[in-house]
DNA sequence: ACGATTTCAGACTGAGTGTTCTGAACAAGG
DNA sequence: CCTTGTTCAGAACACTCAGTCTGAAATCGT
């Protein structure tokens, strides 16, 4: 109806960002979003601009809102071993849904856009910088209080964890076996945790 | 000329592995293909049948010649310790060139096309699976002559070696520094190797 | 010398896409 | 009731691309 818009631009957000995350930017067409979102496209240019800038958008929901649930409490500046812990098992526990077999938006978009895309390489690269210092943090507040010991500076071992962590969503993303990639990023945490 | 293809079959596909490689299979077009093999399109069709059997058969040139290249003496059955030291170090030594940035080639097609392509995603299991059973025997080798002592077994040191390469692979395609991608790998290996 | 054959360059087709534009529908305010 | 503002549905446009077809060039075998 003419006196409102026949969607809302959150969940809008939502389900583009799902599309684009599920077939990858070039595959999903406008009418593909507007049929989705129930959205017109040409209220799709009009809310959002052109195709690339709602992509933006799209990659800032997904850090926004899946990247900030799935770091929770390990973002807080006391975070230490528990909250690493917890960040792991959330990410265990997603492995075996049906958005774990979508491996990662951010790596998606890295891997496919980062190169010849300078703004979603810069979006990217801010994320998952984001992750890391996080992970940082928690190594080293865990060495601090002593409940992590290790060769690896806290540093080192946030890069190894993070690259596990990639690793596994491009083992999900191609099919591989769920089972499989979570014990394998289960044991990268062992690796690093207990070194 | 008429009396011979403009072409060699063998180079014209190492050019178009490199091109997919680099712009992914829909940026891809088959005019860029034929400018950049001298080929032209109607040879292209000719040899090779259509766009998507090409794409299958870059795939299996880099199978067939960068990964058997990068794995080397670590394929051969009695490979151990000497020889995962020696894949590891080839891919330290690649994390710094123009082709390390570009990832890896089963990355990209798996994130990018696996989804929804089972070809291409067979393909790339099948590689990946190569180079998860060229690992678990070097680890099994290892741990028989006694110069890996872990609590992992071969097979899960293997996923979690494969595992730290791909999410390499993720971080330097998506712009990564190259050297905190390649500490990040050494550290890997270090934590498996001497945990 | 001349047909047969192979290959190339370029035109063509048909489909799909991003983006813009047009006209209609419809509530709110005067 | 009529104007105004907002939104939608669909047409229209310009472009790209995969894949096919045509005609010409050129060498080989005879």
């Amino acid at each position: 109806m003419p006196w409102e818009k026949s969607f809302d631009r959150d969940e809008a957000l939502r389900e583009t960002m799902m599309l684009f995350w599920r077939q990858g930017y070039v595959e999903t067409s406008i009418s593909d979003i507007a049929a989705v979102t129930g959205a017109s496209r040409y209220g799709l240019y009009d809310e959002f601009g052109d195709k690339h800038a709602l992509y933006l958008e799209a990659l800032d929901h997904y850090g926004d809102r899946l990247i900030a649930e799935l770091l929770g409490p390990l973002e807080r500046p006391d975070a230490a071993l528990p909250e690493l812990e917890g960040y792991r098992d959330r990410l265990l526990a997603s492995v075996g849904t049906e958005v774990g077999r979508l491996g990662c938006f951010l790596c998606l978009s890295g891997v496919d856009l980062g190169p010849r895309d300078p703004e979603v390489a810069a979006k990217v690269a801010a994320t998952f910088k984001r992750v890391i210092s996080a992970l940082t943090r928690g190594f080293r507040n865990a060495r601090a209080d002593g409940s992590w010991r290790s060769d690896l500076s806290p540093q080192e071992a946030a890069e190894v964890i993070a690259a596990a962590v990639q690793g596994a969503a491009v083992f999900l993303r191609s099919g591989r076996e769920p089972g499989a990639v979570a014990r394998g990023l289960k044991n990268s945490f062992a690796a690093v945790l207990r070194s």
